[in-house]
DNA sequence: ACTCCTATGCTCATAATGAGCATAATTAGA
DNA sequence: TCTAATTATGCTCATTATGAGCATAGGAGT
């Protein structure tokens, strides 16, 4: 059982949210996330992952979780070994704007990458993507492989009656990865059955990142509902409206507003503050604050029931 | 951003159920869970996985999925380079009881590792483990301390009011690491201000792999709650009490009968094949088949309403 | 026939969720 | 000043999900 040597490297969604807009840090002009070495002097994979992001964007990391660890053969740079690499993902949130610019780092909204995963204003829609892939699916060479793409296609950007569920970020990448619709496909050798230009497939990352801020949005999606880590993109005080303004930035779509403050007050996440807002042209909004008791106990276990009781 | 050299190995949670018993996997007289090197040859890890595992217990992995990547400094062994190894955790389910007993391997009870888990039924309790705790809590250094470790243990065990969340295994047993009550913790020179003999705090394993163990345990009850993966378990036919009885083996408690068969039936997870069961001193139960069909859509997307719609 | 056991069908209270109406408190402009 | 626009906030209502219990069905054993 002796392990064979490989190549460790750690890699970063670093994600915050400005007004309705979520960024993720980005170097070499967009095109990466930003990754450090593994290093023998880190005590573990998260004390690394927060020693080299927070020397690198000069702001602590509120939350930091592991993501996934990739080492796929193919999709991946040779490493000085034996030619695999691993990377090991992470995710953080950080709550302030960090000054960007550093050494080419710089903050980017996350849905120039993935322009079909923000749903909160209906415009054109994404009916050309779905096209091409209807086309894709009906290249299969047998039937039975038409059928389940078409599945997967129809479950994913929730077709025929079915809801579009925001949480499958990176089911929708591969899909995309899979037909050769976007260019990370075509680089990787995907031959692809449709013309993909002008159909707003995003902007493209270097390796599999983007594959990684995929699964990472995914899995922000999913906690924002059962665990209040929203509270850690958050300036110390806000109103109810910032707050709703953030989620949707995160899960791509609007919310209703008096159901919002409804479940943000029954949870008693939020206490007032006394203050008022900065007018802005309507009735003016109290700013809340955080409670840190019930965060705290709501970080371990989330609100969500669970089975039934015996 | 050369990465450093570091070993790399694949360790696997593997699970079964035999009637009400969850089981996993074992090597070393039940001290260690299987674990294998990752190979160049693997086209990638899961593929890794999947093939000594297969060659290993002779049975087709079902389900497979990614748990975590362990690197530690401290709870590892030492490797050949430079004393960094990474442990990368893979949960996996498997329908049928291999023969086990094949080089040391042999199918063990996960709550002989953890006893507290089960509460299915409520015999001496665990109200020994919590008054250690509370000895544990009380004797942190400052008052914030002791409040902050009150607090996990409360959350974590379901006192004062709140409820047993199945699905904080990990949370539980770090705090008996961390508390020093189990087994590894003295091991690994953590002091402990309790006897801890007669407390019921289960079979310690090898490094931390019962912390994996945890880890995988957390992962699955979260799982079967929204996803359809029971079905891995479970034989070609069954009747709805016996799916119950595994449900129930999974998540450590009983659920009420028709409740269960409601939830089962209105997500038409399954079929009647038109066959009975056995008869076992009682009115014959039906013989139900899982829906090929419905498996496959649910395996994408959950079941769950995710937020408020526009 | 009676008892014991498990299967199965149905009802009911309560909570969570999605959607809408109404009113309050401002600013911008006629 | 009066009015429209805009945002905040309070409340109701229908639908669905959840937890719990009652009742009946269909067998085995005595």
């Amino acid at each position: 059982m002796v392990a064979s040597s490989v190549a460790a490297e750690l890699i970063a969604v670093l994600v915050a949210v400005a007004g309705a807009t979520p960024q993720v840090l980005t170097i070499a002009g967009g095109a990466s996330l930003p990754s450090g070495p593994l290093s023998p002097e880190h005590r573990s994979l998260q004390a690394g992952v927060r020693a080299w992001v927070e020397r690198q964007t000069h702001h602590p990391l509120g939350y930091v979780e592991q993501l996934y660890t990739f080492a796929d053969n193919d999709r991946n740079a040779v490493s000085h070994t034996d030619g695999r690499a691993i990377s090991i993902s992470y995710l953080g949130l950080t709550r302030e704007q960090p000054n960007a610019e550093d050494d080419g780092a710089a903050w980017c909204n996350w849905y120039d990458y993935f322009p079909w995963e923000d749903r909160r204003h209906d415009g054109i829609g994404e009916s050309a993507i779905i096209q091409a892939l209807h086309v894709w699916a009906e290249a299969a060479p047998k039937p039975s492989e038409i059928r389940a793409r078409s599945l997967r296609v129809a479950v994913a950007f929730g077709l025929d009656g079915r809801r579009w569920n925001e949480e499958l970020v990176l089911q929708r990448y591969e899909l995309l990865y899979e037909a050769g619709l976007v260019a990370e496909a075509t680089r990787d050798g995907i031959a692809c059955h449709s013309d993909t230009s002008g159909l707003g497939l995003g902007l493209p990352m270097q390796q599999d990142h983007r594959r990684i801020l995929a699964t990472g949005i995914a899995r922000l999606r999913a906690k924002i509902t059962y665990r209040p880590v929203v509270f850690e993109l958050m300036p110390p005080m806000f109103t109810l409206l910032d707050l709703q303004r953030s989620v949707e930035a995160l899960a791509g779509r609007l919310l209703h507003k008096q159901n919002f403050r409804r479940l943000v007050e029954q949870q008693e996440l939020v206490e007032e503050t006394g203050i008022m807002a900065e007018p802005t042209g309507g009735r003016p909004a109290k700013l809340f604050r955080f409670r840190a008791d019930i965060l705290q106990e709501r970080a371990y276990a989330g609100t969500k029931p669970p089975l039934a009781r015996s």
